[in-house]
DNA sequence: ATGTGC
């Protein structure tokens, strides 16, 4: 048998590109890795495959808990990683979910040619940033008080379209219509929503970022017209979370873990993988917490569109319908949600827990929007801001293998400290605008840095993989024209 | 990811 040894951890292959950690100890399920060799042998000197296996340890693991082919460290729980938990006798896991809750990517298409875009780009990416608020810290595009958030994390773009900040089809492009189900604002702290009320509208920082970009390359011509999507036309990528307030409430919630199951944390051989048993209080708050979260996300990309919209209208002098600037989906990568799925025969209901994850559920799957039920719902993985992005649509056999989910971006190869040694900025910027025609504004010139082309995994091979496993087919594939960052 | 720590 093949074997891939890396940190006294070791991998048997299954069969191309699925690599197995049997189960042993206390693990209580086998783990799994989607992967090339050449994209494990990245992931050999981290803690990505310490951290999958003390995934599986967390009660009512199902079937097994897997990397996807861009997986890497994250806290206690890989980036990249998929867990599903018994939603009767297993848990939930902020740790699991991530610090950014509903971080996420949506793509609006566009009726406009690279051909309408080059020569104003330096305009474009200028207009863009000065109107699309971005960097840490608050400034939103609507600055509000608690009762408007605590409306926002009720009713997430249902409220955006009451304010005329969307339109109907654009809840209709959105996962769960852009509302969260069991969204409890009363369960999100008074602190995270202060952090949140000047936050609405904003892009963040770190990888957080808005992209203009050409279609390249469009392999599934059927896929490719159902989603819109032709050769050189100009799309626009948003990709950002929850802000202060995700980041707040997934905190609050280690807190309380750490505080009232003490006796769980302790079975655990990671502190970051703290977890609520399911049916305890703690984690039907966390759950009501975490929905309204989402739905805070949802509305923040809402806006950061909505905003994008206006721009375009400006530079190029028509409306944005003339511009046809519509919404093709909108994808959340990082959350957990109850979900019905078949387990060795029978229906189980699951805390899917997709961190660095994306729902790639396959062409008939009740879930997915009625505009794309017959072909998959669409999935959106963004690469550096060097190489673009992929459009994919849901495979057939990611109920079976992944719980119905695919790889959510390029995956870090490493450190920001480590990319702030290794690269500078003004750099970085001069050449991707000299060398690539791509032209990037930000914030920081250190967040520049850190988001460097060259500190990601290559995400033709990472979607090589999802594409080749048939959990995520490629569909289409873009290239950057200019970007902004925080 | 993050008013850039526990």
């Amino acid at each position: 048998m093949t074997t891939f040894d890396a940190n006294g951890v070791t991998l048997e292959r299954i069969r191309e590109f699925v690599w197995e950690l049997p189960q042993e100890g206390e693990m209580r399920s086998p783990a799994r890795v989607l992967a090339s060799e050449a994209l494990l042998e990245q992931i050999s000197d981290d803690k990505t495959l310490e951290q999958l296996r003390n995934a599986t340890h967390l009660p009512g693991i199902t079937n097994y808990a897997i990397c996807m082919p861009d997986g890497h460290q994250g806290y206690g729980f890989p980036v990249g990683g998929v867990g599903a938990m018994d939603a009767e006798n297993g848990c939930i896991s902020p740790g699991a979910v991530g610090y950014d809750i509903n971080c996420g990517v949506r793509m609006m298409t566009t009726n406009l040619t690279y051909s309408d875009v080059q020569g104003h780009e330096e305009e474009l990416v200028d207009a863009l940033f000065d109107n699309v608020p971005s960097g840490l810290g608050g400034g939103g595009i609507v600055e509000s008080d608690v009762d408007t958030v605590e409306d926002v994390l009720a009713r997430g773009v249902d409220w955006a379209l009451e304010h005329g900040y969307a339109v109907e089809e654009d809840l209709l492009h959105c996962e769960d219509e852009g509302m969260r189900e069991g969204a409890d604002p009363s369960k999100v702290t008074q602190k995270a929503k202060d952090r949140g009320k000047n936050q609405l509208g904003s892009l963040g920082s770190g990888n957080h970022f808005l992209e203009v970009q050409r279609v390249t390359d469009v392999f599934d011509g059927e896929v490719g017209e159902a989603f819109g999507l032709e050769k050189d036309q100009i799309v626009v990528l948003i990709h950002c979370g929850s802000r202060g307030l995700g980041h707040q409430t997934c905190n609050d919630y280690l807190r309380k873990i750490e505080q009232q199951h003490r006796g769980l944390l302790n079975q655990l051989p990671d502190k970051e993988l703290a977890a609520a048993p399911a049916g305890s209080q703690l984690a039907e708050d966390y759950y009501g917490a975490m929905n309204a979260a989402i739905n805070f996300a949802w509305v923040n990309r809402q806006l950061i569109m909505h905003r994008t919209r206006q721009v375009f209208e400006r530079v190029f002098d028509r409306s944005w319908e003339e511009m046809e600037m519509n919404l093709l989906y909108d994808v959340a990568h990082n959350i957990a949600k109850k979900e019905t799925h078949e387990v060795g025969g029978e229906q189980r209901e699951l805390y899917v827990h997709r961190k660095g994850a994306t729902r790639a559920f396959p062409a008939g799957h009740p879930d997915v929007p009625s505009a794309y039920r017959d072909v998959g719902q669409p999935v959106i993985i963004p690469g550096s801001m060097g190489a673009g992005s992929y459009v994919l649509r849901g495979g057939e056999a990611s109920m079976d293998l992944t719980f119905g989910s695919t790889a959510h971006g390029a995956g870090r190869l490493m450190s920001r400290t480590q990319a702030k040694q290794d690269y500078w900025g003004g750099d970085v910027q001069q050449e991707l605008q000299d060398r690539q025609q791509i032209y990037v504004k930000a914030q920081s010139g250190a967040t520049i840095a850190e988001e460097a082309p060259g500190v990601y995994k290559d995400v033709d091979e990472v979607v090589r993989v999802s594409d080749a496993l048939g959990i995520g087919d490629k569909v289409a594939r873009t290239f950057p024209v200019c970007n902004i960052k925080g």
